[in-house]
DNA sequence: TACAATGACACA
DNA sequence: TACGTGTGTCATTGTA
């Protein structure tokens, strides 16, 4: 080996995983090869530059799952360059506390270290927090541990109980191969999410300024003064509420000047605004329209969040407790419809954008294993199967009552939907039934591979304390105790159909990433919302791309839900701007 | 002055 | 009588 060759001396050919610690500073590191099971199988290796030794040992083919802290501090430094896959102990020690019925838990290496050791856990401040400033991202207490920890031997610890923990879950029925493949696609999530933060998703400015322009007239040349057709709009609803001055953005000030008019207003929702018999009602909903994009996506936020043509959120996985990513900073996941025509590939290159249709209801089919609603599931169009299988081809019914079975809607008149549902689909019915009743006792669900809903609080506990579980818990007289319940009961409902589709979507992204890199590189994932998902790939990439998502969702369904005659489409379309997809 | 609660609306 | 689940962000208003 030469004095130039990046890989560290006495590195294996080839290692199972690899535990890895950048250094604080300057740019070198440890890493260390280790067995499927975490048990190391050489010596650590110091690396001058850590992050060509991880490419180089990624170059060879044969590449280890690197094992880190937290992708925050240990991949996104060494963005652009790639790894091909990765074990997240921050993501993953908060899937197993979660397994465990301890919700929220600090997961933080320190943290899990601590765990490990019986010590005082400390919160997680690191962890999924502000990066602040370059230094703090690396500094050790970053990563909570007691002074004096060697971070390599924390993580090679840590990492080895969590394989330890995962082999010692129930084996039933393939429930811990499941978890495995869980905890590989979150930590699969980390790195996509850490890719699309660096990437961006591409934004034209001029598009998004003609579009204020158009809506609001020109950027204010004052900071803070309104933009023209707000301020003309505010007082045109001024004067169509008698002249008097009032703030149009206080709910009470605008109730109190309707009702100086003699209209009473129960509220100043949109939807209440419409039934109103006055034309201020109208100039208020375009008032309220206006507000809104200048408050959410006007220029200032383009200001924050929009740089070199990129609009750079942040990603949170596994920030909402159905295994949902959330969205920290320039609402990402809330990008609104009239602002989607800003998003637009760069020239010669095209958006692939793909979204799951249905995924909730075809999720509960192939959960449940319900052989009629699969079967209603194997079709194109869900609702119009089911319309015509139970609901004598009313669409609208079909879709109202399964969505209302999935919610746990007991409102409206949708008892007799219920009703039918039950009567033609017993197992998906009873598979969310069961779920709800699992809830109002207080119990614990999970997702199709294995992630695990929130504990109920213990405030919840102390209200419901006393009642025996059962099925007549939410069925007392209607007081808190059982309202509780059902409330919880909704929760676990919808709990594991969202976070089975979750599961799905996010093995999806796993798949996809590797598929992309493989067969269409440079073609790059720069969104991903839920249940859909929108690539940026050169033209003439485009059809390749498309069928890479196809197959994905394929293979994702294979993996997540076994053998199921259900279909899970996700319909790729190729456009050059977002806002032309569907 | 700073923070939390509230109402509203955006997304799946 | 009631109440479909999750999320983020903003402006206003009330409280410490």
């Amino acid at each position: 080996m030469s004095a130039a060759d990046p890989v560290p001396e006495g590195w294996p050919d080839r290692a199972a995983r690899a535990a890895l610690v950048p250094d604080p500073q300057g740019g070198g590191g440890r890493l260390q090869p280790l067995a499927e099971d975490g048990t190391p199988t050489g010596p650590a290796a110091r690396a001058a530059d850590v992050w060509a030794a991880v490419a180089a040992v990624e170059a060879r083919g044969t590449a280890p799952r690197w094992v880190w802290a937290a992708a925050d501090s240990g991949y996104t430094p060494m963005l652009p360059g790639r790894v091909t896959r990765c074990h997240d102990l921050a993501l993953t020690e908060a899937l197993l506390v979660a397994h465990d019925g301890a919700f929220g838990q600090p997961r933080s290496l320190g943290a899990a270290w601590a765990r490990l050791h019986g010590l005082p856990v400390p919160d997680d401040l690191g962890v999924g927090a502000d990066s602040g400033d370059q230094d703090s991202l690396f500094a050790p207490d970053r990563l909570q541990l007691p002074p004096g920890t060697d971070p390599l031997t924390a993580v090679v610890a840590v990492h080895a109980d969590q394989q330890r923990r995962v082999a010692a879950l129930d084996d039933s029925d393939g429930t811990k191969a499941r978890f495995r493949l869980l905890v590989a696609a979150e930590s699969a999530g980390g790195l996509v999410a850490a890719e699309m933060a660096y990437g961006g998703l591409p934004w034209r400015n001029d598009v998004h300024d003609a579009l204020l322009a158009d809506k609001l007239g020109p950027r204010p040349v004052t900071r803070g003064a309104l933009p023209a057709k707000l301020a003309e709009t505010a007082q045109r609803l001024q004067e169509a509420l008698g002249g008097r001055p009032f703030n149009a953005d206080s709910h009470a000030q605008v109730i109190k000047a309707f009702a100086d008019q003699g209209v009473r207003l129960a509220s100043t929702r949109t939807r209440h605004l419409r039934e109103i018999d006055h034309p201020a009602a109208e100039i208020l909903i375009h008032y309220k329209e206006l507000s809104r994009l200048h408050a959410a996506h006007g220029w200032a936020w383009q200001d924050a969040w929009v740089r070199g043509g990129r609009f750079r959120p942040e990603y949170v996985v596994g920030g909402v407790v159905s295994g949902r990513w959330a969205g920290r900073g320039g609402g990402a996941l809330q990008i609104p419809r009239i602002l989607r025509g800003a998003v637009v590939a760069d020239p010669g290159w095209c958006l692939v954008v793909a979204d799951a249709s249905q995924v909730e209801p075809r999720v509960l089919a192939a959960l449940s294993r319900d052989a009629g609603l699969a079967r209603t599931a194997a079709e194109g169009d869900l609702y119009q199967a089911l319309a015509a299988e139970a609901f004598g081809g009313d669409r609208d019914q079909a879709k109202l009552g399964l969505l209302g079975a999935m919610y746990g809607q007991t409102s409206g008149d949708i008892g007799p939907l219920l009703a039918t549902l039950r009567r033609r689909y017993p197992a998906a019915m009873g598979y969310v039934e069961a779920a709800a009743r699992t809830g109002e006792d207080g119990g614990l669900v999970r997702s199709v591979l294995g992630r695990t809903c929130p504990p109920p609080s213990a405030e919840w506990l102390d209200r419901t304390e006393g009642l025996e579980p059962g099925a007549d818990r939410a069925d007392r007289a209607d007081d808190d105790v059982a309202r509780s319940a059902r409330s919880r009961g909704r929760f676990t409902r919808n709990f594991v159909i969202q976070a089975s589709a979750a599961d799905w979507a996010l093995v999806l992204l796993a798949v996809l990433r590797g598929r992309l890199h493989d067969e269409a590189a440079p073609a790059r994932l720069v969104f991903f919302q839920h249940d859909e998902i929108v690539v940026h790939a050169p033209k003439e990439l485009a059809e390749r791309v498309a069928e890479l998502i196809t197959e994905s969702a394929d293979e994702a369904k294979r993996l997540t839900f076994g053998q199921t005659p259900v279909r899970l489409p996700m319909v790729p379309t190729i456009v050059e701007s977002y806002a032309d997809a569907k």
